[in-house]
RNA sequence: GCCGAAGUGGCGGAAUGGCAGACGCGCCAGGUUCAGGACCUGGUGAGGGUUAACCUCGUGUGGGUUCAACUCCCACCUUCGGCACCA
């Protein structure tokens, strides 16, 4: 993989920490002096921990890893730059707190103990051993001092004090519920880790499964609302979004939909005379919209209802109550059982069963076909007093809303496809915002020149045909007075048992005698019953909608899902969509069959995991008292080391009786332990606090009043001022990590509602092939090679110069070689001693303007390096870094080498390069100012962050970039500070633009920002 | 299907209304070397041109705004990420 390196000298001697000989040879040997100052940096106690109230704290924080044994290119590329900001903090007067710690509970450990029967405390430690290794050859700031490892029983002793406290405050409950199930990790998930259509499991990609079992969850839907808020956070709009939509906050209303019992009411969801086909009355539909009056007619009080059996359902569209025209139940729903009557049992449980057997894939694969069957149930129509079939169907999920809607075909996809399908009413409620209304007339059902008319009275019409079924005037209308206008005309035209409809604005299928609107269940029950009558060919369908459907043209405007105008709505008819919703609701309300109501689409965190190797829950079980929390002193409920890992991949603790047994505490008898662990995001969830000081009151007994932390050190510390990390957390640990620390606010643990202000997520790494990087697909990219053959400074550079940090994108080790080639001839230029014969012959002004540009380019250099690193735009800071040294090698063979000005340039280039390249810049700075012995005070990580002149750093002479029309047609040095009048001057004294400028004619002059000038000529 | 981000030389990328391609890789030529590597110098978007000056074109596609558009607006295409029958 890494070639032979070719920059690595043979035979180097090793290095001595012994007074002068700390500088060994005068190359660049990366490998020597990064071991060396790793060493001294650690020794001198640089990066111990210090609580200083004198200065202010920054608390940087990358996440925590995992250990599984090896770092790869990717925690490279997530940290080192994340250390370069953190040490820019620390040089600009920050005390900077940069801990680090491991991940270390999870299944992968237990993975190992069945493969290579490693215990898993054996195999994490040894990992975690290997890693701290490797974590150090980075040169990173680490706070050792501060390592905190959540498997060790002195950090999960508060994982567990943690579950204790969401027990006490309600947050932590046991359930009985379908879950997520990985067969291939052996264990249940939460939600959030279960990914991608196919629903596959977030570790192993296994596809997973659905189990009854009793699970913990933690109410992190509590804190939806406040979840959604982040108002103090400064976080990037991308993860905001993703944890918004993963929350999906719905405003809507519940209603009440009350069951018939069918005794007094016949037919199928026709309505009761006088309500619901009740012509529009004029009044309604004008300006005024009054909220209707109680005296409209409330079915649960007008109709005679012999169950008390009600279904409620959530819907966010309560403005198309009007057009609900029947009810569909997730097959799932409690209800199903109680309602389905004899003679559809058969049919509904055997579609229960199908729907049960369905994997998750197959049920909510996009676009498959819509499937349910009828219970033989009716409910009523709250508003209108319409009886209306129940159906299930896998379309409805029973673990959103209330499991059960209303459907509303004309205005939702979903229901006018299962409408469709299944031969429903589709009574349009809400005006198509866009007025369009479209209408086929059958050559042959008109007399006259129909053609010729509609022309005469303006409307646009085309020919189309339809194959089989012959060709038809296509006539497009805009607004009611076309529409009423046209209706009159095609009646005049209209053969005697002939019919045409308009669809769009104004529903209606208009008859030779007269229009039918399409207004209600009732009249399009009506419509079809003449069509049928009318045609053999219309026999075959059952709706209105359905016979249109049958036309192409009119697909597109046959349904709508947008607000707008209520119609066919009774008292609502003419409300307008932007006031709909909410004055229905409200209405709703007032006649006590329906409410505001919010859905969520965030549910519970689950937090039960069938493994051995997590933080155990510490919960009893008595067959006396019940459900009892393991009390607060006896923590840590210690997971037992002789512990047999089942090959079986089942969980070790379920066979340990040493674990299982314990006696009530309550009670005194026998009694069980739980034996399901936490999810580790539990562990991940707190990790920032305990790094303040780990393992506090390790051995003692805890009690419920106290601090997880040392109250004095979390008061200086805390919360996280900047995080780092991955996107891929954004509806996890993220989450979790929010949920949790308000659930402390609120228990007075800690008095800040947000675990971290700042956060930036870094690119992701992806192997050489543009995949993720696995092992399964041999794409790991190992950096301990590369960091062999071109050093950790190199890197980290490399790393950081690739391109922006947020990006990302594929490995490609295509470019390291002009990193190294950078920090080689920034070894040079400040570590090899120029000959005589260069620079000689300058003269004093000469040697002036040399001087002046030298530092305009060092103070232009610090002020764009200073604002990269701020916004951590690492790639063109690095870039202007090798501008500057590109331009200092060329200046070193100038009469500026050795001038003050010189001495300035290069300690600005190594305090530039402090952050992202420690090793070699605290090599240089030590070689230029060191005492033979290094003393940590002279680090040049200590050293304050170097301010930039701002008239040094304005650039005195400016190109002036002449333009004609836009076009570049010269460039003229120029002072910067020149005058529009000044540049016209110098510009049209310029050969070129003369020549452009002959015979033709400047209308206007642009001067812009004094850098360049435009002629508009004509 | 919905939401979001992105699309620029052979490659990674820079420029967020004002010189398109900074910086780096690669490539070409020259220097150095016994030779190779390394290193140093110069060149390197496409087309035209007396291979000179210079001109034309060029940032996914098509329109638009502007004196001026990679940048702003509209429509579309492609890729990636997230969500996905969420009522």
């Amino acid at each position: 993989m890494v070639p032979r390196s070719p920059l690595r000298p043979c035979g180097e001697g090793d290095f001595s920490f012994m007074g002068d000989e700390i500088f060994m040879a005068d190359k660049y040997i990366s490998q020597d002096i990064e071991p060396k100052w790793q060493k001294l940096w650690a020794e001198s106690g640089l990066y111990t921990t210090r609580q200083d109230p004198e200065r202010p704290k920054f608390y940087f924080l990358t996440m925590l890893p995992y250990p599984s044994g090896d770092l790869h290119i990717g925690h490279w590329y997530a940290m080192t730059p994340s250390d370069a900001a953190a040490r820019y903090r620390r040089m600009k007067g920050y005390n900077v707190f940069f801990p680090i710690g491991f991940d270390a509970f999870g299944l992968p450990a237990e993975g190992a103990a069945i493969k290579h029967g490693i215990h898993p405390y054996t195999w994490t430690m040894t990992n975690i051993e290997r890693m701290r290794g490797q974590l150090r050859s980075m040169g990173a700031m680490w706070a050792w001092d501060h390592e905190a490892i959540t498997c060790d029983p002195r950090y999960y002793a508060w994982t567990q004090w943690f579950f204790l406290k969401l027990y006490e405050h309600g947050l932590a409950y046991r359930k009985f519920a379908p879950v997520d199930f990985c067969p291939s990790c052996n264990t249940t998930l939460a939600r959030e880790q279960v990914w991608g259509a196919d629903r596959h499991c977030e570790r192993c990609d296994t596809p997973v499964i659905k189990k009854e079992l009793e699970q913990w969850f933690f109410k992190i839907t509590d804190y939806a609302d406040e979840l959604l808020r982040f108002d103090d956070l400064d976080w990037p709009e991308r993860i905001r979004t993703m944890q918004t939509n993963w929350i999906g906050r719905s405003e809507g209303a519940e209603v009440v939909f009350p069951i018939d019992t069918g005794d007094s009411v016949s037919g199928i969801g026709y309505s009761v005379p006088g309500i619901g086909a009740q012509p529009k009355s004029p009044e309604s539909s004008n300006t005024q919209y009054p909220i209707p009056n109680t005296q409209h007619p409330i079915p649960n009080t007008q109709y005679p209802i012999s169950n008390t059996a009600a279904i409620t359902v959530f819907t966010t569209r309560p403005d198309t109550l009007w057009g609900a025209t029947f009810m569909v139940l997730a097959p799932e729903h409690p209800l199903v059982e109680q309602l389905t009557t004899e003679q559809n049992r058969a049919a509904v449980d055997a579609y229960k069963l199908q729907a049960d057997r369905q994997t998750e894939i197959e049920r909510t694969a996009a676009d498959k076909e819509k499937t349910g069957v009828f219970i033989g149930a009716y409910a009523i129509n709250p508003v209108n007093g319409q009886r209306i079939p129940i159906w299930i169907a896998d379309y409805v999920m029973v673990t959103y809303g209330t499991g059960a809607i209303m459907a509303v075909p004309a205005h939702d996809e979903r229901d006018f496809a299962f409408a469709l399908k299944f031969g429903l009413p589709i009574i349009p409620v809400i005006e198509r915002p866009d007025d369009l209304a479209r209408s086929a007339v059958w050559d042959g059902s008109v007399a006259g020149d129909f053609g010729a008319a509609s022309t005469a009275a303006g409307f646009t019409w085309e020919w189309l045909a339809i194959p089989d079924r012959g060709r038809f005037y296509a006539v497009t209308l805009h607004g009611d007075d076309q529409v009423t206008a046209y209706v009159e005309l095609l009646q005049a035209h209209l053969k005697a048992g002939h019919w045409a409809d308009v669809v769009g604005r104004g529903w209606q299928v208009v008859f030779h005698d007269g229009p039918l609107a399409l207004d209600s269940a009732a009249a399009d029950a009506a419509i079809m019953a003449r069509c049928h009558a009318g045609y053999d060919y219309v026999r075959q369908f059952a709706t209105t909608m359905g016979m249109w459907w049958a036309v192409e043209w009119y697909r597109d405007v046959l349904y709508h899902a947008e607000y707008g105008t209520m119609i066919h709505s009774d008292a609502f008819s003419g409300m307008p969509g932007d006031v709909a919703k909410a004055q229905v609701t409200r209405w709703l309300a007032e006649q006590g069959v329906g409410k505001f109501a919010i859905s969520y689409r965030l549910r519970d965190w689950l937090i039960s995991r069938q493994r051995y190797w997590g933080a155990p829950i510490p919960m009893i079980y008595c067959p006396a008292c019940g459900t009892v929390p393991a009390p607060y002193e006896d923590l840590p409920v210690l997971l037992p080391e002789d512990a047999e890992i089942p090959a079986t991949g089942e969980n070790a603790l379920k066979f340990h009786a040493g674990f299982l047994n314990v006696k009530c505490p309550q009670c005194g008898g026998d009694a069980q332990r739980e034996t399901d662990t936490m999810d580790t995001f539990m562990c991940s969830s707190w990790y920032h606090y305990a790094y303040v000081t780990p393992y506090w009151k390790a051995g003692q007994k805890l009690s419920p009043d106290e601090t997880p932390w040392e109250p004095e050190a979390g008061n200086y510390w805390l919360p996280v001022d900047q995080y780092t990390g991955g996107p891929e957390h954004a509806t996890m640990h993220l989450l979790y990590t929010r949920f949790f620390t308000k659930a402390l606010r609120d228990m007075g643990v800690v008095s800040f509602g947000e675990p971290m202000l700042r956060l930036f997520n870094q690119g992701i790494i992806l192997g050489p092939d543009g995949n993720r990087m696995s092992k399964s697909k041999g794409n790991v990219v190992a950096p301990d090679e590369w960091v062999e053959r071109y050093g950790a400074d190199t890197m980290r550079a490399y790393l950081m110069f690739i391109g922006p940090w947020d990006a990302g994108g594929p490995w490609n080790s295509q470019g390291i070689e002009g990193v190294r080639r950078f920090l080689e001839r920034v070894w040079n230029v400040v570590v090899e001693v120029r000959g005589q014969e260069s620079g000689v012959g300058s003269q004093g002004a000469e040697v002036e303007a040399q001087t002046r540009a030298l530092r305009h380019m060092t103070h232009k250099t610090l002020r764009k390096v200073t604002e990269d690193i701020e916004a951590f735009k690492f790639n063109t800071l690095l870039a202007a870094s090798m501008e500057f040294d590109n331009y200092l090698v060329k200046a070193k063979e100038t009469a500026v080498y050795g001038t003050p000005a010189w001495d300035e340039a290069l300690d600005m280039l190594l305090l530039m390069l402090a952050p992202e390249t420690p090793h070699i810049a605290e090599e240089l700075w030590q070689r230029r100012h060191g005492r033979g012995q290094f003393d940590p005070a002279t680090s040049i990580h200590v050293q304050p962050w170097p301010v930039w002149d701002p008239e040094l750093a304005k650039a005195e002479t400016v190109t002036l970039v002449v333009q004609i029309n836009g076009k570049v047609r010269d460039k003229i040095e120029a002072t910067a500070d020149i005058s529009e009048a000044e540049a016209r001057e110098l510009a049209l004294a310029s050969p070129i633009i003369q020549r452009w400028l002959e015979g033709k004619t400047v209308r206007k002059v642009i001067f812009a920002g004094g850098k360049l000038l435009n002629f508009v000529v004509g």
